[in-house]
DNA sequence: TCTGTGACCGCGG
DNA sequence: ACCGCGGCCACAG
């Protein structure tokens, strides 16, 4: 943004998105619709993945975690990016099984 | 403005 | 288990 700007100033409120998502604990996922529905916006799935998408490449925030409520990995298959989720999730401890996540228990609790 | 396009979801059929 | 459909939200033409 341009200097003149007061840097960081809240004029625009923090994205409740990302105040969830940092509370997705190692070893564990969260589809797009309950993020929606956490962050305030149920319904809202596709908000969900156009706000993940807008992420800078070196992120700290744990977007791996958020998977297809069919447990399906939602990048474009064959993809790098797709192969870094799935990466990261193994090392969490997380099996596959047929491109789809395979224990429910692996899943964020519902409300 | 209107339309199309996605890191989507639930409900039917 | 797979499909189509309407609903959802932001963004590019």
């Amino acid at each position: 943004m341009h200097p003149s700007q007061p840097s960081g100033l809240a004029d625009t409120p923090p994205n409740p998105l990302y105040t969830v998502l940092a509370q997705i604990p190692v070893g564990r996922v969260i589809t797009y619709g309950q993020l929606a529905t956490l962050a305030g916006r149920p319904g809202a799935a596709r908000w969900v993945g156009s706000q993940l998408r807008a992420l800078p490449n070196d992120t700290q925030l744990p977007w791996h975690r958020v998977v297809a409520a069919s447990g399906k990995i939602s990048l474009p298959a064959g993809s790098d990016a797709a192969g870094k989720q799935r990466t990261r999730l193994e090392a969490e401890g997380i099996a596959f099984r047929n491109e789809r996540i395979a224990l429910a228990q692996y899943r964020w609790p519902r409300e």
